[in-house]
DNA sequence: TATTGTTATACTCTATAACTATA
DNA sequence: TATAGTTATAGAGTATAACAATA
């Protein structure tokens, strides 16, 4: 029954992992609020960012890790907003949801000010992000 | 109107913004996961880890970034769960919410999981934690 | 038979506004 | 008057189950 870790070594992990959190949290927090200056929900805001092309709906709800159910009222709503259109595929089961020109505005205006309105571009250097860039892509391997 | 920043600089702080903001997903699907194993919403998680110590209602909305009207209900379904009591402060309008002999085995639980079960632990070494861990002090400074 | 999208249902999270008890 | 919590209401995100159209 000999831990795997030693305690010291779970203590360190345990802090840095709530620092990620809450890095993780203030990120939210600033996309939560530039995409509500644009009138959009979160869920709204994360959407169009995946719709550069057309996709099925079936494709969102993956994307979106949520069931297909939900992307029928996330549609009706960014359609409502003219964001959106459905559009039937070849496989004629399929509804593609197209960006409208209003759509495209938003999801550059969203996808702008997102690049921009960082956390990480304020407060890093060039040669930090490069070490956080690097990072990053081991925790996501 | 020359820029502040290069193109080039804002694509490397935009690719950066974009890692940044995949872990932070990842955290929180890790965290909502966990959550779930535990029968609690990610909310309701979020909350129980806030209450280490009885805190007023009002201070949960606070750290929850959400109205205090939320946590009447929010409050309802961990008392429901047998989580948390409401005890009535010092000042008679505020209601403490305390955790429950098996809200604490929650608590403790959702912690212990959270650490162990994160992605920063399993696939950084304690040298590239310890990297991490310093730039995202800068990133919450 | 299997898949896509829809509808119906239910629960949770969220905000605003009006209310109560207390300070 | 001001603050803590509640209630009522409304919109949005989430899942499950049953359904129609299509493959």
């Amino acid at each position: 029954m000999s831990p795997r870790v030693s305690k010291a070594s779970l203590d360190e992990a345990q802090a840095t992992t709530r620092r990620l959190f809450q890095v993780a949290q203030r990120a939210r927090e600033d996309f939560d609020s530039i995409a509500e200056s644009l009138g959009l929900t979160p869920l709204q805001g994360r959407a169009l960012l995946m719709l550069e092309r057309p996709r099925p709906m079936r494709a969102l709800a993956t994307g979106l890790h949520c069931d297909a159910s939900n992307v029928t009222g996330l549609a009706d709503r960014l359609e409502r907003l003219g964001a959106i259109e459905r559009v039937t595929g070849h496989d004629r089961r399929v509804k593609l949801l197209s960006l409208t020109a209003e759509g495209e505005r938003l999801r550059d205006d969203l996808a702008a000010r997102v690049a921009v309105g960082s956390t990480v571009t304020a407060k890093l250097t060039r040669s930090e992000r490069q070490q956080l860039a690097t990072l990053l892509d081991k925790l996501l391997s």
